[in-house]
RNA sequence: GCCCCUAUAGUUUAAUGGAUAAAACGAGAGGCUUCUAUCCUUUUGAUGUGGGUUCGAUUCCUACUAGGGGCGCCA
């Protein structure tokens, strides 16, 4: 495989620069600008020539020329460029030797061992337990999954986690809002004890036939009316959050009643999208415990208490962060109390190395602060702790530019909504171009929408943000999921007329025609990976599926690959690689292939 | 006021110190009696502004401009 051709090239460079003179020599082999400049090339020669005090072009043509000498396997020639760029052309065999290699690696093209024996822990998805998942959820769950994927496939043991924030005034809010506005009989009393004899009196979600995600969404939206309208409810609710703090034995009936609503509609959402965690985190378990962290850095003189009593970091000098309360003036608990907690929770019940957090990007601060105690603390090393900050996921206002969805001026958009939609134009392309033969046509329109809006929010840096345009972002032409899945597909036609004909060992040709160019773009796929896997950013591998996508149709397009020539099974092996890469790199985002569309 | 993030073609994005800045959408032209035209070929067009570091800057530093986010008892 070209990884190994890489591997000796790179040996072979450093121990030359060390030869030369070069200390601690850093040797990259880059994916060539253009096929012109050979398949890989090399900038040492610029590098380094101003420590041993040379010419860059005059150490690349030296350095070529041992190259050349020693004749690595698979390497045709080196050349040496202005104004120091070391170009390494590769073999026809050992490019035609990779492609096959794909085949013979299957599922496993693209895995590596970079982070093997790490314990990675990430945290993703973070929805409401009191409303539905919206369209920043559903970007938070991708990135989430994607990173988790990744981070497997190089060889780390990874634990996918997730937060219910289920305790507190939302809650209470949800809990007033279904016993107020749920009731079957509008008569029945607005009362916690009345509602625990006569549950039978209250609508179920199946009862309105909706799912309970919408359900409690509803109960929120009703409540949060009352709440800011009418005094005499938001002392009721603020008083169920008291009497839950007391353990009041109805209000945690109906809490829990309640949250499940919530809890079970994210579930499907997460389910449909393919999300998973392998653990979940309930807020109300843990948050006591954060007090006593708080207390312990303030023994060691670590956090200071102010005049009002409240407990306050000490960051501005140490991490240049500016302070923020541990603990109220009342001795109550805060978000980030009960986030110190749950990091060592993590930490320890992992046995973590390293910890990522999912989260959005107004979060930045806390999440900085957070890292900045948790080492004060000794919980753990800074520098172990990430925080990927996704874009805002919002819309175009009538000028074109950002706005923030709200959910106050209802224009949040829902992720099932999303990808039902995405649903619907997928189905309608389906009945315009009349091909009825595809019986399961609704699953398929569930599978090519999901491989759509997973694509979408995939393809680009998760730290941008995005306009959404529901017509626009998730199109389903050009540089889309779709297009990497009709690729897919074409792969997958031209193999099942193929049938036994493909089975034959392939005849390498003795020198490369059209395919070239698609053979030299099978080389970079697993340099994709390693780039994403460096940033934690699944974009370099979808932005390599197109690139495939590109070569293999334009071969395609020039070449009729079942033309019975002694050709055929050879180009049957590439037809095969490009769709074991695809399958991979599709693995990886999160895409589920069909065989048809 | 202070801190953080962002700025690439008309639009959505790619390239994180390298060579001629790469795609898609849009607009124009062409291509299916041939393996699925949701495709292919081709034309068009861009690094916010001013300095600096470097052999080399979209990339790093700095000032500015514009947009977004945040800043001790919310989550």
């Amino acid at each position: 495989m070209v990884k190994d051709i890489k591997e000796s090239i790179e040996t072979v460079v450093l121990e030359w620069l060390r030869n030369a003179g070069v200390e601690d020599p850093v040797v990259v082999l880059d994916e060539s600008s253009l096929s012109d400049f050979g398949e890989f090339s090399c900038n040492v020669a610029m590098r380094y020539a101003k420590q041993v005090k040379q010419n860059p072009f005059d150490i690349a043509t030296r350095l070529a020329s041992h190259l050349n000498e020693r004749a690595i396997a698979g390497v045709e020639k080196v050349e040496a460029v202005q104004p120091g760029f070391v170009n390494f052309y590769l073999t026809a065999e050992a490019k035609v030797q990779h492609a096959l290699g794909i085949i013979e690696l299957g599922e496993n093209f693209g895995a590596n061992t970079t982070q093997a024996g790490v314990n990675w822990v990430v945290e993703h998805s973070s929805p409401n337990p009191n409303k539905a998942m919206h369209v920043g959820h559903l970007r938070n769950s991708l990135v989430g999954m994607s990173l988790v994927r990744l981070l497997k496939a190089s060889g780390a043991k990874v634990v996918a986690d997730g937060v219910y924030n289920n305790r507190g005034i939302a809650i209470a809010k949800n809990m007033y809002g279904y016993l107020a506005h749920m009731k079957k009989n509008p008569e029945a009393p607005t009362d916690i004890g009345y509602w625990a004899e006569h549950q039978d009196e209250w609508l179920l979600p199946e009862d309105k036939n909706v799912r309970p995600d919408l359900f409690v969404t509803e109960c929120y939206v009703l409540a949060e009316k009352d709440f800011s309208n009418d005094p005499e409810v938001e002392a009721f609710t603020r008083q169920m959050v008291i009497d839950w703090e007391s353990n009041d034995k109805n209000t945690w009936l109906l809490w829990e009643r309640v949250l499940q609503f919530a809890y079970d509609g994210i579930d499907q959402t997460l389910g449909r999208i393919g999300s998973h965690w392998d653990f979940v985190w309930y807020e109300h378990e843990h948050y006591e415990d954060g007090k006593n962290y708080v207390q312990k850095g303030l023994d060691n003189n670590l956090f200071q208490q102010i005049e009002d009593g409240a407990i306050l970091t000490d960051l501005e000098d140490k991490y240049g962060l500016s302070d923020t309360v541990l603990l109220k003036n009342d001795g109550t608990a805060l978000y980030m109390t009960q986030d110190i907690a749950l990091t060592d929770l993590k930490k320890k019940k992992y046995q973590a190395d390293k910890l990522v957090w999912v989260v959005g990007p107004d979060q930045t601060l806390h999440m900085r602060q957070l890292f900045a105690v948790c080492e004060q603390l000794e919980i753990g090393d800074r520098k172990d702790f990430s925080h990927i900050a996704y874009g805002y996921v919002g819309l175009k206002d009538e000028n074109g530019s950002f706005k923030k969805m709200s959910s106050r001026a209802g224009t949040v958009l829902f992720a099932d909504e999303v990808i039902d939609e995405v649903k619907r134009s997928v189905a309608e392309r389906f009945s315009e171009s009349k091909r009825a033969d595809l019986a399961n046509e609704t699953e398929l329109a569930e599978k090519l929408a999901l491989a759509a809006v997973k694509f979408a929010f995939l393809k680009s840096d998760s730290k941008l943000d995005v306009a959404f345009d529901i017509e626009e972002s998730v199109d389903v032409q050009g540089d889309s999921g779709m297009y990497v899945m009709y690729t897919y597909v074409r792969t997958q036609s031209i193999l099942r007329k193929a049938g036994a004909a493909g089975a034959g060992l392939p005849t390498p040709p003795s020198s490369l025609g059209q395919e070239a160019d698609l053979l030299r773009t099978l080389l970079y796929f697993e340099q994709s990976v390693l780039d994403s896997v460096k940033d934690l950013s699944i974009h370099h591998v979808s932005q390599y599926l197109l690139a495939l996508c590109h070569e293999f149709n334009s071969w395609y397009a020039k070449e009729a690959i079942l033309d019975g020539s002694d050709n055929e099974s050879y180009k049957l092996a590439l037809v095969q690689a490009v769709a074991i890469t695809l399958k991979n790199g599709f693995g990886l985002i999160g895409v589920e292939t069909v065989d048809e569309m």
